[in-house]
Formats: structure tokens, C-alpha cells, sequence
DNA sequence: GTCTATAAACCGATAGAC
DNA sequence: GTCTATCGGTTTATAGAC
């Protein structure tokens, strides 16, 4: 009894991610505005109608289908840092073998090079799961307060990247004015609810270059770049070095002196 | 009969205009794939049949919107660039009088504010024509080439700011490290065409620079800043300040002196 | 140049049989 | 849970009268 319900719920997961992905297909083609349910059952041969069981409205799919993608790019980022991280661990233990220091994670500037890039890959190769969640809002679409966990996975990432080098002594101090006051007070308020121990500066650089990371992002995959940019990973690299430097992550040493030569994305 | 052809064309150019802006005002309700041929005949009480003398297409009607709005943008630009300018000298034939120095533009980094603050207002006001250029690209609609001038203007604006500076000895070494090559190759093409005595990097800088200001106004026009940012104005303020400092705009001195408080990462 | 009429599609959502 | 049938709308685009 409970197997045969095991069964059912299964069909129904099954049937619900075969809907997902039809629909991301069609997403892919048509834009979100042009996502219909009844081309989704035509091409998965069953009744318009059916669908209905599985989504309640267009507005409850399209829900699903973007806190779908927050979640894959912020997976994408969570993975690429924890792979930067083991990468830098079995060099270090190679060192350790021929007597050198202690075991860590990478260094600040290359986590965080490895977090934009995984994001910008993932766009790459995603684009129009991209334009969902990063482009322009769907008309007549409310994201509802479900998407807002999701979202925050690739900030809270940066926000990990920024810490753990604070925490190590390796984060400088941002380049810029003093923060006028009604940016400071934002800053306040966000530094309380996901880094109370980062100078306030450190969180309002990060607003700031969180968008500025998405901006080069879509200028790439929206067509501004066409004709403008074509060596798109590497200048995609030296922007994200950039905006490293300007959240106070330095190259090198933990206070002054730059360090390493050219800064290109290792995969490109 | 050159007089009745006069008013005839007269009376096609302004039903045309009425069509855009109702086209227009459908844009900032539906979005660009619910722009429809037949509600905007509706609206302005004419058969759906009759805007086919006026546009052949649906196509071309969206053509003739993204068009206006790059225009209007460009202008936005230009116009608050021309203004910032005049009240400078203004105050400098006031200072005149008072005996003091010659006349001029504004100092480069007001006069980048100001068109980067026009750029950002002309969104906020109008944010579905924004998105309309700057958002997902329209699906199945390719954007013909009459397009790239009129989208160029604002670079222009932006570049020509720069280029004053320079000629005036304002302009800093912009941070960071040296450029890889594809990414020298792309910014030595670009320099070539709109800014040959521009230092290299100073044109790769400027185009990153781009992508992220309009990254800052997409974050807030398209919903990301939500709960994030409350102070969206002095936050851009803030943010163009930093942008301008990566292109090597410092707010003070002439030449090297790091005049304002800390302009330059320390590293550089 | 504007109209009516029409073709040939499409859509979200629901009712009710099975 | 899936189906058929249907309601009540929508669209782009064309033909042909005036």
C-alpha cells in the first residue's frame, strides 16, 4: 500500500520533470513569453488538460522552471568552488610531500575567479534559462517568495569567497570614497543578516559588483558584445580580476604587493 | 501638388508617430512579446489592417521602437553632458568676474556622473523601452543592422568624456594587471576605430565599464535590488564613481596625485 | 488608405465522461 | 489522471470593396 503509493508518487515526479524539461525546450526557442502549456502536452502527447494536474497555472510552471535555474547556477558555483578548493588541496598535499606548508583551501583571488567563471559558463551554456531568471521580468509575472532562496545561492557564494579571505587576514581594503549615508545604512542592514564581521565598505563594493558581474554577463549573452568583444573568456577574466580587486581581494601577499602575471581563466 | 504631397506625407508621419506611441505604451504593459499589431489598431480606432501601410511588419514596428529608444537614450546622455557642462561655465564666468581662471567643461569625473546618472534616470523612467533594448533579446527577432548607430551613442557619449580628459592631462592609468593579448587585440581594434589616442587600456577598461553600468541599472530595473538596495540613487552615485575611477578618472589633481581620499588600488 | 471580412492558426482554462 | 469537447478569447496576415 504504501508501495504502491511509492509508485505513484514516482510516476508522478517522473512525469513532472519530463514536463520541466519540455517546457525549458520550448523556453529555449520561443522566450518565456511564448511558454505554452498546450504546445508543452502536444509535443509530450498528452491533453492540454493534463498538465493541469501536475501544474495548477503557466504562472506555477514558470515558478518552477526558474527556481530550477537559480538553483543549477548556483549549484554550478557551489561546485566550482569546492573543486578550485580540492585542486588547490592536492597540490598542497603534493608540496607537503616534499615538505612544505599546510593544507587550505585555494587562494582568495582564484576562488573567486572560479566562481565567476562557473557562473558565466553556465550562462554560456544556458542562455535562455539565463535571460529567465537575469533578463528582462516576464510581463505579468510575480516571482513569488519561493524564488527568493534559490536567488541568493550565487551571491551567498561571493559572500563565502569574501569571508573566508577576510577571515585569513587576506582581504584589503576596497578602493573608493567614503560610502554616503543612505548607502551605508543598506549596507549595515545587509552586512547584519549574512556577514557581520566584514567592514561595511567590503558588503557595499560587493552589492556593487555582484550586479557589475551580471552586467558583463549579459551584455555578452544579449548581443551588446557582438561586434565589440570577441575574446569573450579572457576579457570575461580580466573583468572578474577586477572586480575582485575591487571588493578588497588582492592578487598576492595578504596587504600590498601584487603578485602573479596575466590573469586568464584557466578554462579558457 | 507638391503642396498636397507635402500635407499627405505630413499626415503618414504623424499617424506613424501615433502608432509608436501606442505601440509604445502597449510595450510597458505587455512586454516586447506582447506587443500586438491588432490591440494597438484597437486602441487608436483604426482596422488592424490599415498599420500594414505604415509597417510591414510586426517586425518592423519593433525595429522603429528599439530604434527611438537608443535614440533617446543617446540623447538623455548627450543633453545631461551639454548641461553639466554649461552650468560649469556658468559658474566659471562667475568666478570671472571675481577674477579667477579661463573657461571650461566640467571636471571629467562630474561630467561622467552626470551622463551616467542620465542614463540611469532615462531607464527608471522609462523601464520597458529599457528592456527593451537592454533586456532578453526578443525571440525570433533579429535586430538589423539601422540599429548599431543609434545603440552607439551612448559609448560614444561615454568615450568622448574620456577622451576630454586626456587631451587635458586628466586622465590616471586605470588599475589592474596587464591585459592578455586577445583581450589587447579587441581593445587595439576598438581604439582604432572611435579613440586612437586613448591608451590601450584604458579602452578595454571602458568597455567592461559599460557592461557594468548598465549591470547596475538592469539589477535595479529588473527587480534584483529588491529587499537588497533601498538607496538606489545614491548606490549608482556611488557605483559611477568607482567605474569612473577604473577608467582612470580621478575626482581631483591633474596628473598622478591620488587626490581624492584613495582613488587607485594600492597595488598599481 | 481605410474599411469589412476572413483565413488559419493560437492560447489558458474548465466541464465532465471514463 | 487522462481524455474529448468546448468556451471565449487572442494573434498575424491577406483579399477585395470603396
Amino acid at each position: 500500500m504504501s508501495a504502491i503509493r511509492g509508485a505513484r508518487e514516482r510516476a508522478r515526479a517522473e512525469i513532472t520533470e519530463a514536463i520541466k524539461e519540455e517546457a525549458a525546450r520550448q523556453l529555449a526557442v520561443q522566450g518565456s513569453a511564448g511558454l505554452s502549456l498546450r504546445a508543452v502536452a502536444r509535443e509530450l502527447g498528452m491533453a492540454s488538460s493534463a498538465l493541469y494536474r501536475y501544474f495548477p497555472s503557466r504562472d506555477d510552471l514558470l515558478t518552477a522552471l526558474i527556481i530550477d535555474a537559480y538553483d543549477a547556477v548556483g549549484e554550478a558555483a557551489e561546485q566550482a568552488l569546492a573543486a578550485v578548493d580540492a585542486d588547490a588541496r592536492d597540490r598542497a598535499a603534493a608540496a607537503v610531500v616534499a615538505g612544505a606548508a599546510a593544507p587550505a583551501g585555494a587562494a582568495p583571488v582564484d576562488r573567486w575567479r572560479a566562481v565567476c567563471a562557473a557562473v558565466r559558463e553556465w550562462a554560456v551554456a544556458h542562455p535562455h534559462e539565463y535571460a529567465l531568471i537575469y533578463g528582462s521580468p516576464v510581463p505579468g509575472y510575480d516571482a513569488p517568495q519561493t524564488t527568493v532562496g534559490p536567488a541568493s545561492r550565487v551571491p551567498l557564494v561571493l559572500v563565502s569567497v569574501v569571508r573566508d579571505a577576510h577571515a585569513a587576514g587576506l582581504l584589503g581594503v576596497p578602493p573608493g570614497r567614503p560610502l554616503a549615508e543612505p548607502v551605508r545604512a543598506d549596507a549595515v542592514r545587509l552586512a547584519a543578516e549574512l556577514a557581520p564581521e566584514l567592514p561595511i565598505r567590503v558588503v557595499a563594493a560587493m552589492v556593487a559588483v555582484w550586479a557589475q558581474l551580471f552586467g558583463i554577463v549579459s551584455f555578452e549573452l544579449f548581443g551588446q558584445f557582438n561586434r565589440v568583444v570577441e575574446a569573450r573568456g579572457a576579457f570575461f577574466g580580466q573583468a572578474a580580476d577586477a572586480l575582485a580587486a575591487q571588493v578588497g581581494l588582492t592578487a598576492g601577499a595578504p596587504d600590498g604587493a601584487p603578485a602573479a602575471p596575466a590573469g586568464v581563466l584557466p578554462g579558457e
